[in-house]
DNA sequence: GCCCAGGAGATGT
DNA sequence: ACATCTCATGGG
């Protein structure tokens, strides 16, 4: 049936927990869980997904060995699509990738994780024995203490003021219809949003394949695989010009296929 | 104690 | 446009 097959090809713990391209996903003896649209989804290896909105959040009905053809002519590249399969970008909806990553500024994913947890369970809705991330009204309205109070750090005012921008209009659904360079400048102009963290948003929830997130790990692993130095910005406009339209998703295996040492750096 | 973590903002040049 | 410093916090 061609909907097991296509099922066959993601691996949630990978694509859900371990590829960092999101934090509140949770992995109990239930299966993998989280609150999409305000309700708990938990998801299991192998069930069959037919819901078209889960569908697309899981990226499930894009070729991926299309892709990966490519870039058929990049050793490393074979190398990472070959290490990881079943990895998919996810087509989050953009406030909960801008509000994880707005925290994951310098930080690292165990932590991002915690903070991720904790900001929902103090702000947002429970769904089935879960907390969705809060939207931007809730962010808006909590106090920097309160942020901090629960480890956010110095990031606790631009989570605030970022929301409080979406709250007063900020276009963010419609980023996705923007060509890439005006949609990351628009989200580079919110407080404690960068170069990469644009990159992300745009990734993982708008749907901007080309954004080629660099961080620490990209940054060396371009360095060492494909010759290239320099700055994190100028590395980003390499890695753009090079792998094109897909680059994004190439950035996801490059990046798991470094940080797990399944190919070596 | 130091260094790092999927960096970004402010400042100075 | 580029370099440097600071910003919380927990773990190695």
């Amino acid at each position: 049936m061609k909907t097991q097959k296509t099922n066959a090809r993601i691996d949630l713990r990978l694509s859900l927990i371990d590829a960092a391209q999101c934090f509140h996903w949770v992995e109990t003896e239930r299966g993998f869980g989280a609150v999409l649209e305000g309700n708990g989804i938990w998801l299991k290896p192998g069930m069959e997904i037919v819901d078209a909105r889960l569908r697309r959040y899981l990226d499930l009905d894009r070729d991926y060995q299309a892709i990966a053809r490519e870039y058929e002519d990049i050793p490393a590249a074979q190398k990472a699509f070959t290490a990881c399969p079943g990895l998919r970008v996810l087509n989050q909806p953009p406030w909960e990738a801008l509000f994880s990553f707005i925290l994951s500024a310098n930080n690292n994913v165990v932590r991002i994780r915690s903070l991720v947890y904790a900001i929902s369970r103090a702000y947002g809705a429970e769904a089935d024995g879960l907390y969705g991330i809060p939207g931007p009204e809730a962010v808006a309205a909590a106090s920097e203490d309160a942020l901090r109070a629960l480890g956010a750090g110095y990031r606790a005012p631009y989570l605030i003021e970022t929301a409080r921008a979406v709250c007063e209009g900020f276009p963010l659904e419609s980023l996705r219809d923007l060509p890439y360079e005006e949609a990351h400048a628009r989200l580079t102009s919110l407080k404690g949003v960068g170069d990469k963290v644009a990159d992300c948003v745009l990734l993982f929830g708008c749907g901007h394949a080309e954004a080629f997130p660099v961080d620490v790990w990209v940054a060396r692993l371009l360095h060492n695989w494909f010759g290239q130095h320099g700055s994190r910005r100028q590395l980003g406009q390499w890695a753009r010009q090079r792998f094109g339209a897909h680059g994004g998703i190439l950035q996801q295996y490059l990046f798991h296929a470094a940080r797990t040492g399944a190919v070596t750096l």
